[in-house]
DNA sequence: AATGAATGAGGTTTCATTCAT
DNA sequence: AATGAATGAAACCTCATTCAT
């Protein structure tokens, strides 16, 4: 069974009660998981989301396909704010920086999501794939941009950067006292400049 | 309930089978988890440990405080990590270095610890609270002394290490193809480092 | 709630596209239950139609309903059978034997139907009881034919043959390794032949 | 997953009160199967034995599971009587007949064996075969013993006996109006008897 | 009249924990 | 003290049926 819910193609559009159920579905699974962590209940997004559990299974079939769901946006939102920073004309140079501020930012308001992320298997994560990679070429370009304006060191790779922003969500997520994520991001920044001996 | 079990005073020695016994089931419990993560099950525990699962609960009366004597070790492991490296006379200088490398080969034994640590609620942090402090109170000596050296930036304090560490922890654990934790160590050390401007 | 739809009088005539549907949904129901039995699901029955469930659910307001007018439909063809074997004017002789070796293919056509026959309760079975007595009564005039030829034993009743009727179809549904049912019919007509005795 | 619960080698003989449970379980079981049919639920079974459905679910991993202990020991009982008619040696004569009294004796006690022995899948099938050949081996032997003494057509198979058995019972469950499974019986005996012509 | 989205009781199964042996 | 059988509250998921569109 595929976990997949947007094939691309010859999706007819759901009807105008379906969607706004499927958005008020994944608003409240959004919301339950930030409460419980990823082993919330099915049936408690449903009560969230006013409708009966047979609803939230029509829209997904397998609560892995709801996770998947959530993931993908959640790749798609951080994709968004990259690409925003990207294409910003006006200055080229602080692009990469930007795009990590912006992209923690994103990560913060749900950090939940990292341990979903994290939770995730390898079918849901195959489920993912495409957002993935798009979010990694983003970087990529960014990456290639900073490299020419002598921003991050020469050895920089898509996957550092994938590293280390899990690790700060991770950091986030764990909210241990005294944690502060906005410092944390900090020390990865300067963990990405170029070193002095450089 | 309190969660923990090493209670320091009043605690009649265990006999000699008993804490054999224990012993076995705490061996057990690591090679568990690692296999299947944090919702494994007590009896796989009490199985791979040759006991039943009676016994186990007469050890640990509840699986969080299980969870939580696992999490005592580990921290009990980084601690001795970072105070073998405080006490090494011939090179204080690199002591900070040595004992981040340290702490991530730790670490890197079972990363599956590090979700049991993400994923432990405030009572079993609170059980842990003892070994957390004294591992923070290490880092920080191992900081002052690099501070004299000149070896990382001024303003590091104890929780940025711990956060960067959670990250690299969780990253580990991730497991993501293409991630590799001796890398992402390196990135965490340049971090940590004094700034060409300052 | 009766089971009935096809009550005699005061049933305005289907509208042609109404009536067309319920075929379809009739026919596909059958392809649909011999597939996976009883407990095949009316979305099935219904997508395999190429109509809606709620279209399925105004022609059967139950899934009894459904099932009972496929028996229905079960029992007026074996009837028929039987109704050709009795008329045929040629040949009254072996009018019995033919009757049921034609009852018999008519059965083997869908032996699934056998399953749901035994698994109707008491609603269902007094929803198709006119049905039923026809072709009990057209059995009974076989068997009295047959008896006058000394074709069958004297004693020989209707419910004999619905017995042994019965079992053939649930041996056939059975479908076990080695069944064969044309071998088991003609076991079935050696035991209702004279025996030697009498 | 395998079906089999009886391992006959080594399987450590069960604590006394777990025994009784088993037992109790299986009473029970067959009780609630003969009120609601294949479809009765495990909660029932788990309630009328005055256990949790852990418990329950400890015994039998399975609904399959306990379905396929049922049939085994019906097919059990059924070789019983088998063997003894078998083995009875004042009356070699009518050792089949009486075998084939005893058995659709033992079948009417719990007629819905027939229903669940019909409606199991292949697996469960499958987790059956030895006993149901031990069943078939004796049912050869009866017949061989039968043909010597010119009490059945030579041409007697033990499927035929399966089929016409496997039909009686159905016949006895549906348990339509005037049924009478003591007359199926003599029908059936008819017709493996010697055929007049032969 | 037709559609298919929504419903929710109920089904099987799991697992932390208790307790009789 | 040790054992492992028993417990039962949930968890996930299904499907006959209803009802808004």
């Amino acid at each position: 069974m595929s976990l997949t819910t947007t094939s691309a193609v010859e999706e007819r559009p759901l009807r105008a009660d379906a969607r706004r159920n499927r958005e008020r579905i994944i608003a409240s699974a959004v919301e339950v998981f930030a409460r419980c962590g990823a082993e919330a209940q099915m049936d408690d997004v449903a009560r969230e989301a006013g409708v009966g559990v047979g609803t939230l299974y029509r829209h997904f079939p397998t609560k892995d396909a709801l996770l998947a769901e959530l993931v993908r946006q959640k790749l798609a939102r951080l994709a968004a704010v990259m690409a925003e920073a990207l294409e910003a004309p006006d200055d080229p140079a602080g692009a990469f920086e930007r795009s990590l501020r912006g992209a923690a930012a994103v990560a913060s308001q749900d950090a939940c999501m990292q341990e979903i992320y994290s939770s995730i298997g390898p079918d849901v994560f195959a489920a993912v794939a495409d957002e993935q990679s798009r979010l990694n070429s983003l970087v990529g370009e960014l990456i290639a941009v900073a490299k020419q304006g002598g921003e991050v060191r020469e050895d920089l790779e898509v996957r550092d950067v994938e590293m280390l922003m899990c690790g700060l969500g991770a950091a986030m997520h764990s909210a241990r006292p005294g944690f502060d994520w906005s410092r944390h991001l900090e020390l990865i920044l300067a963990a990405v400049r170029p070193t002095a001996e450089t």
